[in-house]
DNA sequence: GGAACTGTACTCGGATACTATGTGTCCGAGTAGTTCTGG
DNA sequence: CCAGAACTACTCGGACACATAGTATCCGAGTACAGTTCC
């Protein structure tokens, strides 16, 4: 029960790209350097926040990541959603949806996942 | 970034020792069988609760499990931390604790576990 | 009949094995600028 | 001088390898109660 390494790179990713916020697309390899990590596995990160429309690729020289249009609206709980998946963190088997348990352990869980929506990375910057 | 599934274990066992609150103990194979698990495994995870003084272990013939006194005021975070650890669920290892991400991810952390620490199991039964 | 012995049912806790997921690397393919070459 | 070829720097994405934590099982040890044995 932790959030994973790459949720980490991935808000960092995010928040330098709107920190600099330049034209022109910043390089994989620049953003690795930033936070120690191999180019490699970042991009397979960024893949995931490319494919959710978050942030575009250019591909070629030269080329690099991104924002997307209405960056400003993307909320620490879209980048999450990104990463770890949409599904929620707790599931009772034997009882299913029904279970009293499950009930709490939900309803718990929307307290955060609705504070996570209120912020943006435009809110850090 | 999922509760495992010992923590649904030690929740529903809880539940179930408070739901038939008599002063004989219960068996863990009984507990087990009631959730489809082993009896063994049940024992490694009722280990931690026990550790944690929520509830107390009688071994020998006719031993079990037994809620120990004040057990109405256990809420569900204190059963999750016995289960899955008390470190936060973020943690940003570049920049530390001053890190404005980190901030974020801590205060919905904190939100959600008020709201844990608002249901115990007496609540449920 | 009562004290000691034996059997049984149970928990305890360490050791071990398996599995899923997260983490990280490698490499071939594709793409777009830049430089070089030949007419 | 300029069009096209070669070069280079970069991303893309699949395949693979490794690390870690969660899940589950097995087994020996300890404990308490119940029944049995023996004096």
């Amino acid at each position: 029960m932790k959030f994973s390494k790459a949720t980490n790179y991935a808000l960092h990713s995010m928040l330098h790209l709107a920190a600099t916020k330049s034209n022109t697309p910043v390089g994989v390899q620049v953003l690795a350097k930033k936070q120690d990590i191999s180019p490699t596995y970042l991009s397979k990160i960024l893949t995931k926040l490319a494919k959710e429309g978050m942030i575009n690729s250019v591909s070629g020289a030269n080329g690099g990541y991104t924002l997307s249009h209405g960056w400003e609206s993307i909320s620490f709980l879209d980048i999450i959603h990104a990463i770890e998946g949409k599904s929620s963190l707790f599931a009772c088997y034997n009882h299913g949806p029904g279970c009293p348990i499950q009930k709490v352990m939900l309803n718990s869980e929307v307290k955060m996942e609705e504070e996570l929506k209120k912020y943006t990375i435009a809110d850090l910057i």
